[in-house]
DNA sequence: TTTTCTAACTTGTATATACAAGTTGTTTTG
DNA sequence: CAAAACAACTTGTATATACAAGTTAGAAAA
């Protein structure tokens, strides 16, 4: 049964309209009162949907003018829920699953807290590289508590997001995240993985994703190759 | 006159007593209901400024539970409007003004586009190096269109936050902004500047703030030393 | 004493309405 | 023809209210 939102439909529908150029950028969307009228919901609603997209820099809002359509932001937007970087603006991202699913504890130097519940339970590791035009960008590790998972070592990955399939397969939605960004000197591993030039340094991000799931969180690092793309955020 | 709206004089209260300790990690803030009958506002307004307090990683909201206080990020939110780090967690922050605002003409590879009311301004340019507990931590490049800005190479900058005085003297304020961040080999500058190890990266930001006078932005680029201290977001 | 149930709380989602403040296009006036 | 005024739009802020869904503490029952 269908339980998402009002707010979130019409954000995921506006959402698309943007990235599939419906709407360019200079665009105004319908006003909040087209929109209230197009789709028979209350301002309120309509606003809140409107914030989330601000939120993901996908418009401006402008008060006595409308909101504007932005140009959707060239490089990767990790900073957004949407995680996957298809989500926006980026032409073709293909993934490689370097290691597939494998449940295995949880290593000793492991940079997060986790909570009882996760720490009893071991983990769910995976390695994926990422490519934007044939490019790998960047190479992402994977900690899933071993929780509410039945069977997910067997499932397939390849070219499909981990979060549809959390979605569609667990009933597990990113609700929220946070995450740190470092600049760091790469492996020789990571070298070769991302083919970065000589003394090219990487984006090192940690990123702890909460869900619906209580005491289940996600955990990722990830190393970004920025030499073509930088990270993207608005405020 | 006092105009700024309801939602964010209680956002500011309670951004207040969660940085000075009022409020611990773990807490529950009061709950929505006894915000509404403490600051005689109504939910609405009370959940509006709540969402800014989970926006900036500051609390986390629990249905049926309550909205639980976190622990303030002791990395350097730079993704917040507030901009200035010793808004968040951090515990000392001092600037040195490596060079006080000049005008000067906006640089030919100039890498944000500027409107044509900025172009024909030309701009105020400065640079300033930030201290955490006295280790160089950042390294800021402001350019400013010249306008809007009487006398603004006149004022002193020690250790003052360049919004306060936007705000205070010239009525600018910040809206919100985007930003790239990439991973950087450092100039020797930039190395002697933040106390760079041998081989050692930066963090390197490009930001463009919006504010709320037409045409006006300010652009900042960032070096970054992410050695002992992470760029943080929540989202 | 333990388990189950219930009431009272919490946040989440939504409707309805009103006025403030900004923008823009049209009309009126000089 | 240009400038000013005005109307009609826009988003911003706020109140009021209701029900859904989650959590927790206490009471009742086993």
């Amino acid at each position: 049964m269908d339980n998402i939102p009002q707010y979130r439909k019409l954000y995921e529908i506006l959402r698309k309209h943007i990235v599939r150029g419906v709407y360019s950028e200079g665009d105004l969307l319908p006003s909040e009162n087209e929109l209230c009228a197009t789709y028979g919901i209350t301002r309120p609603t309509v606003r809140q949907a409107l914030e989330t997209l601000v939120k993901d820099g996908l418009i401006l809002k402008k008060q006595g003018k409308g909101s504007i359509v932005r140009k959707p932001p060239q490089n990767i937007g990790i900073l957004s829920i949407a995680g996957t970087a298809s989500a926006v603006g980026v032409r073709y991202l293909k993934t490689d699953i370097l290691q597939k699913p494998i449940v295995k504890t949880w290593s000793e130097d492991f940079p997060f807290e986790l909570s009882e519940l996760e720490q009893e339970s071991g983990c769910v590791y995976m390695e994926r590289l990422r490519y934007v035009e044939d490019e790998p960008v960047f190479y992402d590790v994977n900690h899933l508590p071993n929780l509410f998972l039945p069977r997910i070592t067997q499932r397939s990955f390849e070219n499909k997001s981990l979060f549809e399939i959390l979605r569609k397969h667990y009933q597990i939605e990113i609700l929220g995240g946070e995450q740190q960004l470092k600049a760091v000197k790469p492996t020789v591993k990571l070298r070769q993985l991302l083919h970065l030039k000589p003394g090219q340094p990487v984006l090192y991000i940690e990123r702890k994703l909460q869900t619906n799931k209580e005491g289940f969180n996600i955990y990722s690092t990830i190393y970004f190759n920025s030499d073509k793309h930088a990270i993207f955020g608005s405020f």
